[in-house]
DNA sequence: GAATATGTTTCGAG
DNA sequence: ACTCGAAACATATT
């Protein structure tokens, strides 16, 4: 699920679910999601802090509190939940913070079936290393920066946009809307868009990603591509109805309107 | 059982 | 020096 919307969406789960409040306890129930610390140097770095004002670049969320920050990062299926301390936990609840006061307590869950990522401490070198590598923030992304990461980069678009190193956020699903809506094909190459298409996609991608964010996640509306993505045996395009083309580009599977999108000329 | 999945890193090849 | 594709991570769903 997780792309730079829904990690924006769980920004703000966390902020008012936590911000302003104290870790009374934390319960680590399955410690495969902790990288380079453990279940108990964590609880006992934590109990006791305060939350503060947490932060997103791409699709990492930090925690920082009045002790040490933190690092989350989702992977394709982790979540964040704020959930009534006596709730009874979800199977795939891997961390869960109580907080704030003893009368009505909250509970932050971290939960994620796959596991794929999780939490390290902000200062461990591998998770400030892949942190300091993201480029910038696809959300906040000026015009001209994107044109300096596109130009700086060779190859097919949709591998540069599907690249954190080179803007961070974006996921296989918003890089394909994004696509569609700037009516660019996925394996155009980035050297080839000349400055109206460039500006199209910077246009489209602030327009995408705004509404994605108002939502919470990439809103699967028929008016756009990701309404159409689970049809089976190939969706028709919303905006021409000829029906959708899909092949891996970039080693993900990837959807485009052979009409809106024309194959790039050779 | 097989294929697939909204993510990311690593590694070998071109 | 870059870029690409495949494999690996762990688990559920179709």
């Amino acid at each position: 699920m997780p792309e730079l919307p829904d990690v924006e969406s769980f920004r703000k789960v966390l902020a008012d679910c936590a911000q302003g409040r104290t870790i009374r306890r934390v319960e680590i129930r399955d410690s495969g999601v902790l990288h380079g610390t453990s279940a108990r140097r964590l609880s006992r770095d934590l109990a006791g802090r305060e939350v503060q004002e947490p932060e997103r670049h791409g699709k990492w969320l930090v925690v920082h509190t009045d002790g040490p920050a933190l690092l989350l990062h989702f992977g394709m299926t982790g979540r964040l939940v704020c959930a009534d301390a006596d709730d009874p936990p979800h199977r795939h609840d891997r961390i869960l913070f109580t907080l704030g006061d003893m009368r009505r307590p909250r509970q932050l869950r971290y939960r994620d079936q796959r596991k794929l990522q999780g939490l390290w401490y902000a200062d461990d070198p591998e998770a400030a290393r892949r942190l300091d590598e993201q480029g910038p923030d696809a959300l906040t992304v000026s015009r001209a920066d994107l044109d300096a990461v596109l130009a700086a980069r060779r190859g097919h678009l949709k591998s540069a946009l599907l690249d954190q190193s080179v803007l961070a956020g974006l996921g296989n699903l918003l890089t394909d809307e994004i696509l569609w809506q700037a009516r660019l094909h996925p394996a155009r190459t980035t050297r080839s868009l000349t400055e109206d298409e460039r500006a199209a996609l910077h246009r489209t991608l602030r327009r995408v990603l705004r509404s994605s964010v108002r939502a919470g996640h990439v809103p699967p509306r028929d008016t756009w591509l990701t309404g159409r993505r689970d049809a089976p045996g190939g969706a028709p395009c919303p905006h021409c109805d000829i029906r959708l083309s899909t092949a891996p580009v970039a080693g993900r599977t990837t959807l485009w309107c052979p009409r809106c999108q024309p194959e790039p000329s050779p």
